[in-house]
Formats: C-alpha cells, sequence, structure tokens
DNA sequence: CATATTATTGCAACGCTATTGCAATATCGA
DNA sequence: TCGATATTGCAATAGCGTTGCAATAATATG
C-alpha cells in the first residue's frame, strides 16, 4: 500500500524557501538559504518527495546539476513537463518559461514518456546591462 | 595564439570507439571500452578536447550523466546542437534523432546561445518487445 | 636524423553531487 | 495518551568530474 505522508516543519521550512523564490533552485541554493536549520541529506529526500508527489519539478540542467521548481500551471495529477526551462548565463538562474507554439513530432516509431526544452541564453532583464 | 593539437594513439582510439558504436557514449561507456588501454582522466580531457573541436556533441541527460555523439549532419564549424536527443528508458541508449517540424518561439526579450530537447521513451526496435 | 619544445598521458589526490544505513525523533491516528 | 511508523540528522559511501605534477611522446626545426 501507499506509503503515509507526513507534514513537517521540515518540509514547510523548504516550501516556505520555495514561495519565496521566483525561479527555480538547486539542492545547494535550499541548503544555503535553510543552513543551519534543515539537514542536506533531508533536502536531498524532501525534494524527492515533492518531486514524487508532483508537487515540484525537476530539471536537468547542462551544468549537471538539477533544478526544482514549484508546479503552476501543471493540471491537476498532469505534469506539464514538456514546457521549456530556461537556464540565463548572466544572473546564473533557472525558470520555467512559456514557449510559443508545437514543438517537432519524433520520427516514426518513437514512444516519449517525457520530454524537456532546455535553453541558455540571456533572460530579457540581463539582457538589457 | 591557439593552442595545438597533436594526433596521438589515445586519441585514436577513442576515435574507433565512437566509429564501432552507433549512439552517443557516456564517459562510463569508452573508460569501460578501452578499460586497461586508456585512463580514466584522459578519457575525460580527450572528451573535452573533441567537444572544444566541434568533432562530437555534449549532451546532458536526464539521469545526470553527460553523452557524446560523434557530429555527422552538423554543417562546417556550425553545431546542430537545436536537434532532438532520444533515451530509450528500455535498451538505456542515448542517440540523436531528426525531429519535424519548427521548435517553439521564446517569449519576447529572451535570447538563446543554446538550446536542446531530450526525449525519454522507448525507440523503435524496444518498443517491438 | 638528432634535438628541443610542448602537447599529452597516467597517477594520485581532491571536490562536488547524491545516496544509503541506522539510531533518535516527531507526527498522526487510535 | 500511546503506539506505529514516517521523518530527520549524522556518518559513511558511491559516482562523476577536475586539478597538479612528473613522465612520456608528437611535432617542428636545425
Amino acid at each position: 500500500m501507499e506509503k503515509q505522508r507526513r507534514n513537517t516543519k521540515t518540509k514547510k521550512l523548504v516550501m516556505d524557501v520555495f514561495r519565496h523564490e521566483a525561479g527555480a533552485l538547486c539542492h545547494a541554493d535550499l541548503v544555503q538559504r535553510l543552513a543551519g536549520k534543515v539537514d542536506r541529506v533531508t533536502v536531498y529526500r524532501i525534494l524527492q518527495r515533492f518531486f514524487d508527489e508532483g508537487v515540484v519539478h525537476k530539471i536537468s540542467a547542462e551544468n549537471g546539476k538539477t533544478y526544482y521548481a514549484l508546479c503552476h500551471d501543471c493540471s491537476a495529477g498532469q505534469h506539464a513537463d514538456d514546457h521549456a526551462h530556461f537556464y540565463c548565463m548572466s544572473c546564473k538562474t533557472v525558470s520555467c518559461i512559456e514557449a510559443v507554439g508545437q514543438f517537432p513530432q519524433l520520427p516514426q516509431g518513437y514512444i516519449a514518456a517525457e520530454a524537456s526544452w532546455f535553453i541558455s541564453g540571456y533572460c530579457p532583464s540581463c539582457r538589457a546591462v
């Protein structure tokens, strides 16, 4: 049977960080913001849990790190994991963006389970500088 | 000035592995196939060198690993790094695929430097099983 | 061909991201 | 309140990748 879920102070702390940040955060970001309050390992486990529960997106960035972001527009239960993620090479933040248009079709015979589009470049704020 | 380039036995060994494989390979794949012949670290350096020279693609997979694949259809000097990479969840291989159609437009104000589209699913061979 | 220059290699050590085992603790239903 | 068990923190470990350095090998030059 399903494993139960408990609402703990620690989870609330992590969730608070997400709520106060606009973009996506990696494990190190969270640990830094929760320094002295939550253990490194616990942060890993909570992120995994949140992901399993469908509360956050998981984003594998080009730099090898994994970022997490709160799900906002995901229709109930269904992850919109094919939306795009943007990494700004200037301010070094990762964010979810709304791209316009359809994605290309896969060649015949391929079955897609998940897809991710990852773009590196400059965000509107940094571009001006 | 530019650093010189030397053609060594070791580089040829690595290149041979690429030539005898269809899909993309990660560092561990190469080390395994070259066990006893080439050092781990050297493989890292050669891969980096090949990438700098534009000989191979670099693919960041969802599993956090980095894959490399020979460039085939890249027009001279210009990387076609916006093509798609496919990870087959069954045979666990990464390959470059030719997707049909345009990619979505970024929102106003964003400037893209690089983009990658990564899809996980089942390839034609495994799908049949 | 002999020699000097320096790119390249292998080895050891290190750094960073992430995971696992386990005892102690905290949550939540009864 | 109390018991079952999900959760946490700590220590240890695993995996991927990098750096420093001395030894080696590829290339240009005489």
